[in-house]
DNA sequence: GGACTTCATGACCGATCGGTCAAGAAGTAG
DNA sequence: CTACTTCTTGACCGATCGGTCATGAAGTCC
């Protein structure tokens, strides 16, 4: 229904690309670290056709988070179940928590991991877009992995999956205070060497 | 010096229970999402003495942040390094990540695992003292690996380490959003299987 | 054209933010 | 006692918080 009916004054800006500006906002500073204020600045917008667009604060975040499932914890699911080599899907994936441009580092993180630290807890709408995400890396990474090694069987296949999500998100927070390169490494080398000998 | 000294009107309030309060304020809601009313309601003190002992909000945060390592991460370490059987040790430094109590979950979680989502990128010397305490775990966490598998070489074991500390931190996300129990389980249980095959 | 609908803008709202300070209370030192 | 120091308290500060709304601009529909 309703999309052909365009009445009144058409919107002048993108909606999308805006909700892709609060995405990064909240994504770089948390809920409660973002301001209005820096949401006004990033997207360019003003505050009255934020809200008339998305509604209020809460539910720029919950948008944000969506879009950020929908785009890169999308990527991630589509890496892992490509067609390269498994092994190297799922170095890939591991590798993307450690990467992070060298020095100053992406900050960033990953939104999902970022968002069950600090809005988990206190938003279950919140907690809730994350727990589908994890079931989605889940899923995908426990499919590359009993490609990986056939003799698995499949609740075998989610378990080592499973260890390998905690090593992810630990990848993540380890990387978020700047934790040496090295050790970063190491852990995901250690991994993934458990897992083509476990 | 100064301690023998005492002028002029004595603290009413003891200091170290304030902070612990503090602590706790600022664990369950990271930097910005505490506010000073929070602060002022849950030490019970009024803002002139909070500040007058502590100074600003972020002094605050930071001597909360240590009181943490200085409590939490030392009984982490203290029981890595205790006189159970190794395999215990490492056992029970992963479960303390899974626990958390049945169905409501103590939210709080860890506050090394916290600061380092929410505080490490803005804030430096928050950031270092968490890097502080990855490497107290770390190291105490190698050491116990070393007596579990005497046949593992240094580099070897702090590799091991690395990883473990991985998994520990990558709980610690997974349990914030309600992770399916079972599904933490099954990531430690994997780990120490890797760990005593690897 | 006029009627109608939606959008953009900036002024405005009360509440709360982190933080300060003057004045009085409560102690010590001599 | 007086002199002095520190602590406690509540009022107060400007800034910013998230959020609203009236007005006018910009379009569609007939």
């Amino acid at each position: 229904m309703r999309e052909a009916t365009i009445m009144g004054r058409p919107r002048e800006f993108d909606v999308e690309k805006a909700l892709a500006a609060i995405m990064d906002v909240f994504w770089r500073k948390g809920f409660e670290g973002a301001s209005m204020r820096d949401l006004v600045e990033r997207t360019g917008l003003k505050k009255g056709s934020l809200y008339a667009a998305f509604g209020d604060k809460r539910a720029m975040y919950h948008k944000a988070l969506a879009l950020y499932d929908s785009i890169w914890i999308d990527r991630a699911v589509c890496d892992l179940t490509g067609d390269n080599a498994a092994l190297d899907r799922i170095d890939g994936f591991l590798q993307s928590a450690v990467s992070g441009k060298p020095g100053d580092a992406d900050r960033r993180g990953c939104f999902i991991c970022n968002a069950s630290i600090d809005q988990a807890p206190v938003d279950p709408d919140a907690a809730r877009t994350v727990r589908a995400s994890f079931e989605r890396m889940e899923t995908a990474l426990a499919g590359a992995i009993s490609e990986l090694r056939g003799g698995l069987s499949k609740p075998d296949s989610l378990r080592q999956a499973r260890h390998l999500m905690s090593v992810y998100f630990g990848l993540r927070v380890l990387s978020k205070a700047g934790a040496d390169t090295e050790a970063l490494r190491d852990a995901k080398r250690t991994a993934i060497a458990a897992l083509t000998a476990g």
